[in-house]
DNA sequence: ACCTGGTCCCGGGCTCGGTTTT
DNA sequence: AAAACCGAGCCCGGGACCAGGT
């Protein structure tokens, strides 16, 4: 949030009315523009990235650590303010000669919504290009030629690819395969959770982030929220348990906030009351599915994961029973049977548990229930917002 | 043996740029 | 210029088959 907007809330009818004044700065999903304490993994960040700006090729990077520690925060931040300095530079007058070192293109995707050839392409194309890249009735092949002429004719790249190795996600040796497919003069730059010895694929060099330390997330979240809340909503004490439950976990963190927010909203309240805190903790599972991996599926399953969520109990206690009641809603147009099968696909996935009940009158294999692993309320919250600002 | 839940796979068809024909 | 057609990626639907219980 910048002075402006400040200053605007200041002014604004919302001011002092509503306990979740901005829910971008206290999500989960986004991110800030300068990152919060994590002064020494940019510096880190940048030692390897120093070749870059004296004009040869960085090494090639993974950047791994724990859900929650900032990895995407500090990268994509960082991502965004060097894109701004790449291209030729001015010449630098040397003992011998005048250089002229150009700073490499710094492109930033994720692999949550560039899951295939295509879409990497396609990301990439799109986060390098002004004008808009179709993405319909196009050949993989072509967008890789396109990408292979602006490497002819622009510097060098360095791309970073967030979230390698997830379930729903290629690893990295397969991204780095599309990449090197489409220049020499590519760096990749990928991010993922499992330490460097467990992927398949080995980087000339490697950054690790460590959870968050306890002062470093109070920071962290006193500063989100003094933007995201409405004045005093949520008391330093308050945000002292929240980061000493969190165990170092931003994620969660934040996760907890918004729903002790969103409860304390519903209930008319001004501020947060214990009780809100309580229930936003309890409404994130440990462990927690990170709702970025939920908020990067495709529309027909987070509108699937919606209507699970908002389902009774009851509707809830099978599968079966998940699916009929699912497939009825006016917001779903899947069939029943595509409904089942994804849902065991969102479990497999492992964003949702399954539960095997024990029924007495038990003809055949035990039905299980499904118990979603993310932030429901959390969730709803977003998808709502999403769908209404389109 | 029988029953219901769960897994896996792939053909068809949808959407939408691009291309050819009218 | 408009219309018809083509073909790219990928989503949906459903059926064959396997698993695990009485």
């Amino acid at each position: 949030m910048n002075i402006d907007d400040r200053i605007e809330r200041r002014l604004g009818y919302d001011t002092g009315l509503s306990v979740l004044a901005d829910f971008e700065a206290v999500s989960p999903v986004s991110h800030a523009e300068s990152p919060v304490g994590r002064g020494p993994a940019i510096e880190r960040l940048l030692d390897v990235f120093a070749p870059a700006f004296s004009g040869s090729l960085p090494p090639s990077l993974y950047v791994y650590g724990p859900k929650g520690s900032g990895k995407s925060a500090v990268v994509s931040a960082l991502f965004d303010r060097l894109s701004t300095h790449s291209g030729p530079r001015q010449a630098i007058q040397t003992t011998t000669r005048a250089v002229e070192p150009t700073i490499p293109g710094f492109v930033y995707v994720d692999a949550r919504h560039a899951s295939t050839r295509f879409r990497l392409y396609h990301a990439m194309l799109a986060a390098m290009s002004d004008d808009p890249v179709p993405d319909h009735g196009i050949g993989t092949e072509e967008l890789a030629e396109s990408l292979r002429d602006v490497m002819r004719t622009g510097p060098d790249l360095v791309v970073a690819v967030d979230h390698t190795n997830e379930v729903e996600t290629p690893p990295a040796s397969t991204l780095i395969g599309w990449l090197t497919d489409v220049g020499e003069r590519l760096v990749p730059a990928c991010i993922g959770r499992d330490p460097p010895d467990a992927i398949d694929w080995e980087p000339e060099s490697t950054v690790e982030f460590a959870k968050y330390r306890r002062h470093v997330l109070v920071e962290l979240l006193t500063s989100r929220c003094s933007t995201g809340l409405g004045r005093d909503a949520l008391t330093h004490d308050q945000i002292r348990d929240i980061v000493e439950w969190s165990a170092g976990d931003a994620h969660d963190a934040l996760a907890a906030v918004m729903g002790a927010a969103v409860s304390a909203e519903r209930a008319g309240a001004s501020t947060i009351r214990s009780a809100d805190v309580d229930t936003g903790i309890e409404g994130v599972p440990r462990p927690c599915v990170a709702l970025g991996r939920v908020l990067a599926l495709p529309e027909s399953r987070q509108r699937l994961l919606y209507e699970l969520a908002g389902l009774s109990d009851d509707e809830r206690s099978t599968v079966g029973a998940a699916t009929e009641a699912i497939a009825a809603r006016p917001g779903v147009d899947l069939s029943a049977s595509t409904v089942r099968r994804v849902l065991y696909e969102l479990a497999d996935a492992g964003l949702l548990e399954r539960v095997t009940v024990h029924r007495s009158d038990g003809k055949g294999r035990p039905p299980s229930r499904l118990v979603p692993l993310f932030p429901t309320v959390v969730f709803r919250e977003l998808f709502d917002r999403q769908a209404r600002t389109g």
